[in-house]
DNA sequence: TTGTATGCGTTATCAG
DNA sequence: CTGATAACGCATACAA
């Protein structure tokens, strides 16, 4: 089965090619008679424009890039689904890599991206190439950063306010009378393990409270770190009475591994997590949590993308989206 | 920031692009020292070739498309990272698009993928288009079936027999004195379910047991449609005594609503499930379900594909995998 | 309104 | 070993 070109249907209707290109474009006047016979050539043939080649002309691929560090990370899988509700009536698709959080391996992609000469690119970087990515958006390709704020440059950013969620899950940890308080975030190099250090940090000193840097992790956004972490703790002579969890992963790991060690939460230790878990309905205690609002940040990113595309000169754009904390029943009071 | 062509390469090492695409191709020899003056004016020029040129001369996309229903699915983005951990270090990259079960936006996804050029597909299909499939396969482009075996034509396919495991759930069910057992499906039109359904009634029927048309369930893979039909079972005067359902959002669905209306399993009425459900270590009771085995599917998509882009001649392969029933504690025994 | 011819950035064929 | 040039499929400026 031969593909079927704008020259085999020019040829069936008897025009030359520009005339077919015409009609397909509608880009300018075509007398009735013919522009029927070439709709009915294209029908005959089943002719499809080729998108290379119309691409390779016009330097639209209808493509948008998304990177990020894990697919498989329902944060993320969400972002994906929402971004692509909101493109696909426009007739982008979706082109999507993972990094597993690794610099080398996002430079390499961007360069991919770069190479597809995709439309734009989402981008939830690790933020060790933000020079880079800078060189890109010059180069005329549009990248929005979720989940994560850039660090040096600007670009059009949609991300939630970690900080001040640090902040308010501490201060609440804090009324409740916990004074030891245990951050399990993320890779330290990731601006938003920073950020949550920040709120937290924020907290303490707000209240004129010392911090114990013992009771900092950092590692992996992942369920095998949570537990090994819990674990860890639980060694501890001086242990912490709560746990502020960086990320569902995390979280995931640490009640798994409460419940191998019979480790009660919260009479043994409270718990909050960014992020509540898959049916955090039927698992007990229901967690205090702050909602990551991936949905919104997925929508947002894709009306941000599409609008950046209409308009390549506006003013850059940076959405901080708040989140509140949920409060159920995995903290308890301290006397 | 302009965009350097092969033709700025060609000029800034003084030598024609002819030879310029032969050092990027190593395609035939070039003199030392001439080879070593492009390289520098690629490194110079930051040049990179721009694979939409490549892809209209070459008709090689290194792009792979993928088309599921519902990219949210964890069943499908485990599919979905394990085929570009497969094929990424062969220089592909993966397209994805997300079809809602519905035939209609399927058919204009593979038209998608079709104008894209796409290298290959790789689809869990509704179904209704394998006649456009089989066109596009003529084409020239590779189509991988995924989770759901073709039914008119030949395609490469790979997915998990649930008919078998159908046939195995009910065999278990009846064995521990279930009569009354009701099936939980997906969509009618889905042809995984007509499989369960099969093995089903095969079940009963070497049993020389009657089954009981009520009891058969078609409808949505929602977590709401789980809840629905949970719910409209315990309003029936003559209630199953088990439940088989038949994806892992379904068991989201009936362990939520059995939670909201104090429904205990598997007391007041047993459950098997296709697909584990996340933290389902967590979850009491803890259920018996078949393994989807998503994970294996996925990297065996992967190498299918790969081998066919290299062999397009070779005989259509069908991986047909089976699956074991993990028994736990979401069923008891009828007297 | 329609056709001719050029170029998008490559690769490949053919001379030299 | 190297260069000029055609071709990939399409869109468009320019001519007619």
């Amino acid at each position: 089965m031969e593909r079927v070109t704008i020259k085999d249907v020019a040829r069936r209707a008897g025009v030359s090619i520009a005339t077919v290109s015409r009609v397909i474009n509608k880009t300018s006047n075509v007398s009735p008679e013919i522009k029927k016979k070439i709709e009915e050539a294209i029908v005959e043939l089943n002719y499809r424009p080729n998108l290379m080649a119309r691409a390779l002309k016009n330097d639209i691929t209808h493509t948008i890039g998304i990177i990020i560090s894990d697919i498989s990370n329902p944060f993320f899988m969400n972002i994906i689904r929402e971004v692509e509700n909101q493109v696909k009536e426009f007739g982008y698709t979706l082109i999507m890599v993972s990094t597993d959080e690794d610099p080398e391996k996002e430079r390499q992609y961007i360069k991919v991206m770069y190479d597809k000469r995709v439309d734009g690119i989402i981008i939830s970087s690790t933020g060790k190439n933000e020079d880079y990515l800078c060189k890109v958006k010059d180069s005329g390709i549009p990248i929005i950063f979720i989940d994560r704020r850039p660090d040096d440059y600007k670009f059009d950013t949609v991300y939630v306010d970690k900080a001040k969620a640090a902040y308010n899950i501490t201060n609440y940890l804090l009324s409740k009378g916990h004074r030891k308080i245990a951050l399990i975030s993320g890779p330290r190099d990731i601006i938003t393990n920073y950020d949550r250090f920040l709120g937290y940090t924020k907290a303490f000193y707000n209240n004129n409270l010392p911090i114990n840097n013992e009771f900092l992790y950092f590692g992996e956004y992942t369920s095998e770190y949570g537990a090994q972490v819990l674990e860890q703790i639980f060694k501890l002579k001086d242990k912490p009475t709560a746990i502020i969890s960086a990320s569902e992963k995390i979280t995931n790991g640490i009640l798994l591994q409460a419940n191998r060690l019979n480790i009660c939460i919260p009479d043994d230790i409270s718990l909050v997590s960014f992020g509540d878990i898959e049916m955090g309905e039927l698992i007990k205690p229901r967690l205090t949590y702050v909602d990551n609002l991936n949905n919104e940040v997925g929508k947002i990113a894709g009306k941000m993308i599409l609008e950046r595309l209409k308009d390549y000169q506006k003013n850059v754009e940076e959405r901080i989206l708040n989140t509140n904390l949920v409060i159920r029943e995995s903290v308890k009071e301290i006397k």
